[in-house]
DNA sequence: TACTTATGCGACATATAATGTCTTAAGAAA
DNA sequence: TTTCTTAAGACATTATATGTCGCATAAGTA
């Protein structure tokens, strides 16, 4: 018993493979870790828990260096390095600013796992280091970011496990005109910026489709009953077919002209694996061609470069964007 | 040692508190796992992991039902209901939309995790389903979502861990210009959309601040000299004062109206705590106020609503949106 | 209610595993 | 070279894990 939590405290010492720790690494942490134990009794574990642990044992030279290998079923009990632990900070802010993180108890414990490597290894150079690693890393959104809209996760987590087992559920809906109380047919969910939509329909209405955001339900009794689809209707087909975009639709041959430098970073970051830029006779602007959806988010995107660029095609949009009018 | 892998064999399967585990579940799973142990043998292990895991008994009722409480500590070894599963997915296509899930191992083992949980999920109740969770989840870009440039892991995770240690390191960087080679002194990491920036200097220009992005870096050699900074200059006073936002930094009294319509979801996830909405007298639009940094995202953000949005204030600003310069 | 079944738990004997110690050989380091 | 550290086999000893039996009690069932 004591042995196994031992053999933890030691596997999650070890590192990932092009990584390594010696005998007496993992006989100083073991010590200070409260564990005495002999030497002899940790090469024993090490090689004990090899096979069942895809650990790795680098023997080219003496002192060993145990690692876990790169695809050890069980790698996430590895160590965390610097390296990673800063990504993973990175992932923490990004989450942060579209799901709360009590909604993933377990993605907060590796992101508290995380902050305690760097808070060490910041600790351990203290005196020698300029500034901290809080310092380091930033998110710089590129895009507007809005305020995540509270939702009760215990609401939430209700109406997801409806929508996971075809239930229909009760709930209290707060719309501008008020709150009222449906039955629902929970069909999809689509993440959508900063909210979650719940894509449905209610029981009265069986016909229409709706969008709802998540944050909007005021409670959810789940019911025994499953969902019942209007007849005809294939969700499948529905969400395939892109209708999940749910304001327009179809494939359009954009073709836009970017002043060279507003149009620059496409060629890094293209909008989609069909872009093509050419540069123009003059030379002064970039011709960008792609076929994509044609969204409201697109036009936005458009539209925010201003004068900096004109749409050449499609024609229709030429005119809705001159006007200003996504 | 047969007997650790049991222990966690039987941890894993064991789940979050509002859920809970029985004898004859554990006793059922363990024996698909090929142990075959005494039920006598479960309850006893089940006790003595008890403390050290920070196990859950609910003994009001027998059979006891156990778990891990909420706190546990290695709470990231109990089972992944679906419920969590379904969300990890979403987190998933998050992520994979900002940074290659190939530099997160760790987050890589822990979707995979979850995504067997959802087949298994799935193919229990395949006949009476409807459709798969697969079907259930889509992620839907609130902006314009840009295609991810490649990064070499080897090359970005090299000029971490030098700015992690505070190290110098000689790095061949692609600009418009051409392949050059140059001695960097990093001093920080910006994640800015589909792009992660390194903040650094060159030695040779040692006044001028860089933010350049991780991908175009074609080789990274890391050195031993510690980074030196420029006489006088405080990093941390550069990265907080909002400098990172390396356009506009003032804040400045916005002053927007919206059409009713254009605006109406800042009432559920507005663009900064300070946000003041008022509505017109004619009743048609909506006045929104916020305290906010100046930045070119701010400006894009404007311009993509087109006609439905007059700047009031500052003065600057309309002018400049009015002319669609941003 | 009475009967059956499943569960929890204490006690005990026994098999199994874990550990320290001693030893030898061999690779690093000084 | 010498000295120090590490790997690994052998063996005795201790610790622990396990099955079995028995009893009490809680659920489920007729």
């Amino acid at each position: 018993m004591d042995t196994t939590i031992r053999y933890l405290e030691m596997l999650q010492f070890l590192p990932r493979y092009p990584r390594k720790k010696s005998l007496s690494e993992i006989r100083d942490h073991l010590n200070s870790c409260g564990y005495k134990v002999s030497d002899r009794t940790i090469q024993r574990d090490l090689k004990k828990l090899e096979t069942p642990f895809g650990l790795i044992c680098d023997d080219r030279s003496i002192p060993f260096g145990w690692s876990f290998s790169r695809v050890a079923r069980r790698g996430d009990i590895a160590e965390i390095d610097e390296n990673e632990a800063l990504l993973l900070m990175l992932v923490r802010d990004h989450l942060n600013e579209i799901i709360p993180l009590e909604q993933l108890p377990r993605m907060n414990l590796m992101f508290n796992r995380a902050t305690k490597v760097l808070n060490a290894y910041n600790h351990e150079y203290n005196h020698e280091k300029i500034h901290g690693w809080k310092n380091k890393i930033k998110i710089k959104p590129a895009f507007m970011n809005y305020m995540r809209p509270k939702v009760e996760s215990e609401i939430s987590s209700s109406i997801i496990e409806c929508l996971l087992n075809d239930k229909q559920f009760e709930g209290e809906y707060r719309s501008r005109n008020g709150l009222s109380k449906h039955i629902y047919n929970p069909l999809g969910l689509v993440s959508h910026g900063v909210s979650q939509r719940l894509i449905c329909y209610r029981k009265t209405n069986i016909d229409k489709i709706l969008h709802l955001p998540l944050h909007r339900f005021q409670s959810c009794q789940p019911l025994k009953d499953d969902i019942c689809l209007p007849d005809n209707f294939d969700l499948e087909q529905y969400l395939e077919a892109g209708q999940i975009e749910y304001l327009y639709k179809k494939d359009i041959q954009l073709k836009l002209q970017f002043t060279h430098e507003a149009g620059q970073h496409l060629f890094e970051t293209p909008i989609d694996p069909s872009q093509e830029i050419e540069i123009t006779n003059d030379g002064k602007n970039l011709l960008v061609k792609a076929t994509i959806h044609d969204t409201e988010t697109l036009r936005r995107w458009i539209l925010g470069f201003g004068v900096k660029v004109k749409v050449i095609e499609p024609k229709y949009l030429v005119k809705e964007i001159a006007m200003g009018n996504p």
